[in-house]
DNA sequence: TCCTTAGTTCAAAAGTTATTGAACAATTGG
DNA sequence: CCAATTGTTCAATAACTTTTGAACTAAGGA
């Protein structure tokens, strides 16, 4: 690990409440629960905000203890911090995911035009 | 009812998570759920907020669809909306208010001085 | 070494939310 | 009717959050 993160027990749960209360970054937490174990990297989120706007997005997840990244060479690998926020507030990850899964009006990662390679 | 009031589909999942990520409100929603069934008045929260920004907190929570509130007299009769909450995001109020509970942080409402009656 | 890739930082601008006090409306009890 | 109670509305301000672009750092490959 490289960046400042909270302590499981220093996640505040108006902070992720208020952290996942934003489109974007629900659409980020639900596209890193669907890829659960895999570690992304920052580019894999461009279709849903600019580089600069994202590293601002992925700052407060992190701040709020919602994900983890770690440096790795020049990328960041961005986890969800499922166990913790399991321990925390049980039942809550959970839940907003699946509610996040149903809801037609979120914006998600891979929507956009993709894949038109040389 | 009286007052504007979303359908249980129009609900929106981040405008809720958004409302219930601030302390006030949260306080609120934590304090009707302990009083399930019991329809409160304004003036129950007042040792939360001013009664003008509770009058703006309760109608942020209204507009989300947490709560409903109806005139009666001159009173506001609040209550949650438990059950379209239910329907709509299952698990999620009940994961929040657990966590809630949880929260030494967090105000609650009934924690300064009172009863000092005649 | 130089260039590219990946992402951050900074300052500014734009937008939104929270808080306040004063004035208002509606109901109810005397 | 009058006064008190309950809560709303309005305008102002304060305080945050989001978004942007330009400049930057750090690692890795040619």
């Amino acid at each position: 690990m490289s960046l400042p993160h909270p302590t499981t027990d220093q996640i505040s749960l108006p902070i992720v409440l208020a952290v996942l209360g934003d489109p974007t970054r629900l659409a980020i937490v639900r596209y890193l629960a669907s890829k659960e174990g895999v570690p992304l990297n920052c580019s894999k989120f461009l279709d849903l905000a600019s580089k600069t706007n994202l590293s601002y997005h992925l700052a407060k997840l992190r701040e709020a203890g919602v994900t983890r990244s770690e440096a790795v060479g020049t990328s960041r690998l961005i986890t969800l911090r499922r166990d913790d926020l399991d321990k925390r507030f049980p039942g809550l990850l959970d839940s907003v995911i699946a509610a996040a899964d149903g809801d037609k009006d979120l914006p998600a990662v891979g929507t956009a035009e993709v894949e038109v390679s040389a």
